[in-house]
DNA sequence: TGAATGATCACG
DNA sequence: GTGATCATTCAT
């Protein structure tokens, strides 16, 4: 057991990036930075494919930047997005197929207080509202791009929560294929960004 | 509605 | 080298 649940291990990624997306919903995601653990409830997250996804950063050729989109399934890729705000995904199907699922926000349940400061609110549901929030709220930034899941202080945990009212609908702030549902969110739900 | 803010990528 | 673009957030 680990924070109440089960670890999900790197070959929970091996599959269809849809599924994970889906799947990841409902999931926990925590960080233990600097011996601190915080985290909460995946509750939005968004696939990115590495073929037929324009929207995605593996669309194109392989380079320096989504090179680790390209590696094995379980791989943190965290990347600078507008100069200021950094994404946080992790790599699914297999090695060499550059698939990754965003994810997007999160239901706060451990270490608010630590995530209020960092996100200089006093809101919960400003804490991990939005990928960038969450990012800023969990203390991830490039350090960790690379890195295997659960080898740098962050990992996820399967509580064994079932989700009964997940919705699909298209991603968010981008501006290609954006009539692909490739965007998975708990309904009614006021974490959701 | 638009400013902030800088890495990345395509081009040539 | 240069210029357009960008999976966002926050203040106006």
């Amino acid at each position: 057991m680990k924070d109440g649940g089960k670890l999900v291990e790197a070959n929970f990624f091996s599959r269809s990036t849809l599924k994970v997306a889906e799947d990841l919903v409902g999931k926990y995601l925590f960080s233990k930075k600097g011996g601190r653990v915080c985290g909460g409830k995946i509750v939005e997250t968004e696939a990115y494919l590495g073929k037929n996804d324009r929207a995605s950063h593996a669309a194109r050729k392989k380079t320096a930047r989504n090179a680790v989109m390209f590696g094995p399934p379980g791989t943190i890729y965290v990347y600078l997005i507008y100069g200021i705000h950094y994404c946080f995904n992790l790599v699914c199907e297999s090695e060499g197929e550059g698939a990754a699922v965003l994810i997007r926000a999160l239901k706060p349940s451990r270490g608010l207080k630590l995530m209020k400061k960092r996100r200089k609110t006093g809101e919960v549901k400003e804490i991990a509202s939005g990928p960038a929030k969450l990012t800023q709220a969990l203390s991830i930034d490039t350090d960790d791009n690379g890195k295997e899941l659960s080898s740098n202080g962050i990992y996820v945990v399967d509580r064994g929560e079932t989700v009964d009212s997940i919705a699909c609908g298209p991603r968010i702030g981008i501006t290609k294929s954006k009539d692909l549902d490739y965007r998975f969110f708990i309904e009614d739900n006021c974490y959701v960004s």
